[in-house]
DNA sequence: CTCTTTTGTGATTAAACGGGTTACTTTTCG
DNA sequence: CGAAAAGTAACCCGTTTAATCACAAAAGAG
């Protein structure tokens, strides 16, 4: 199809991923042409050609486009899929150098001066599912676990639920009725539904910023809040551990509360 | 151990993954220490105390840190597991969008006036691998591959190459005997192996730039020739297909002579 | 062979960005 | 209350990068 608009975002990811403009532009019209020259690219791309061969060398280094040394020199992205396979193996060694690097460092003295209530914040998807996964595994007794948007229900998430030990109470509830069933069928070991939450979902959503996401507490000293922007999906949460934790022994009371009245509306 | 050497090291990476100097010293920062303010992390990472919270502020969001909003406020890293997975998955969100971006592109009409005698230079070792690896899993008839260095025989490559189908012949060298060895316990459904190489190694070692890397030749028609810069140990290709291609056909006479006489050393 | 066009390199300008500093307000605590 | 610490915001300056320009080498037309 070609949208032109695949072409924006090729270009934009390859940014992300590290290249200028120029080479990013010029990646993406090499991906479209099978073979060209400095002119051809530069026509279609909007690139200065004079710059062209800076782009290009850089790509070339970076193993996304071979060239032939003629005249004039003519050049060719690599395919695609060994393209992306490249990326993937050069991050792949940069995470593994990082993680080789960091973890033979970690603590200096730290006098500690627990101050209870301890909520932290956090932010990003990705992170935030990571962190839900990693409570989750940890559980001993009990995880509580109330999801508000079918988004959140990933592949890994849905896996790390059915590898709870079995001497975990495992008590799941979403805000939609449709939601619920695809927890339902993923998960067929959650011990208990909840359902009648659909109080708790935003109803006046034209005025609503945020929409609720998660909602996580595990072994009753844990717990995990989050929410998603309705405009960029974006995702934020906070977090307390502990016992004492003030948070945590509200959301404690609440969530008795509110999931019993919830699950036996009747008072 | 935290040499400071292994510190120095993340902080280079992290920047490689996308982030900036500053943060990249605060998250360095505070993977030693459990958790701290923006005093305690400036006077350990050299980052002006005033600049802390805006590197800060784009780690959480990035679901690297976590902040506590108390005054002071206080930060800590994810744990280094959560962080390199959350890591990997933005990478790998990236390049999936940019494979499915480029995907449904390709091809601009191309007036072909093949220019026999193609030759494309291509540099990057991972990218080197992949074209091996590609190359000779589109092999049909003989693969034929000489190893100048053991850091070329990967595992990637050792799986590629004991999957070729059975009618492909297996032609395998290598230029010191360990290798040599080690390729054969690793591959062991090679057809041949070719000895007597020796004469290829570079002895000059100290005026020498570069080493030989790979040579390959597959079913006699497409070959690719590698170099290993002796200081960088970065990676540099030709690669030429075809039948008629000049390269080729010089290739395969040299390999013919060059492997039969290595082969069998009495002419 | 000569003249023109194309190709390639290098230098230059202007704007954006990132690192480093300073000024100033707010909060905390003795 | 006053001093120190915490937090915000603005600024400066060197580097990077997008964008142009000048020019030499090569290719192709006549």
């Amino acid at each position: 199809m070609t949208t032109n608009n695949s072409l924006e975002e090729a270009i934009e990811v390859l940014q992300q991923l590290g290249l200028k403009e120029y080479e990013a532009r010029c990646f993406v019209g090499l991906s479209r042409l099978h073979t060209g020259t400095a002119k051809q690219l530069s026509e279609m791309t909007e690139v200065p050609r004079t710059r062209v061969y800076d782009a290009i060398r850089v790509l070339e280094a970076q193993g996304l486009v071979e060239i032939q040394h003629s005249s004039p020199q003519q050049f060719r992205a690599v395919p695609l899929d060994e393209a992306t396979e490249t990326l993937r193996d050069q991050y792949e060694n940069r995470v593994e150098r990082l993680h080789d690097a960091l973890d033979t460092v970690e603590i200096v003295e730290h006098k500690d001066e627990t101050p209870v209530q301890q909520i932290w914040a956090m932010s990003g998807r990705d992170a935030i599912e990571n962190r839900t996964d990693q409570l989750i595994e940890d559980a001993s007794e009990e995880v509580v676990l109330v999801l508000g948007d079918e988004s959140l229900l990933t592949e890994d998430l849905v896996a790390t639920l059915n590898e709870v030990g079995n001497g975990v109470d495992l008590l799941i509830g979403a805000l939609t009725e449709s939601l619920q069933e695809q927890i339902q069928t993923a998960v067929p070991d959650a011990m208990t539904f909840i359902s009648g939450l659909e109080w708790l979902h935003g109803e006046n959503a034209t005025a609503d910023e945020t929409a609720i996401g998660r909602l996580l507490l595990v072994d009753r000293s844990t717990i995990l809040v989050s929410s998603l922007m309705t405009d960029t999906k974006e995702e934020q949460a906070i977090f307390g551990e502990g016992f004492g934790n003030g948070l945590v022994v509200i959301a404690r009371r609440l969530m008795a509360e509110g999931l019993l009245t919830a699950h036996d509306p009747k008072q």
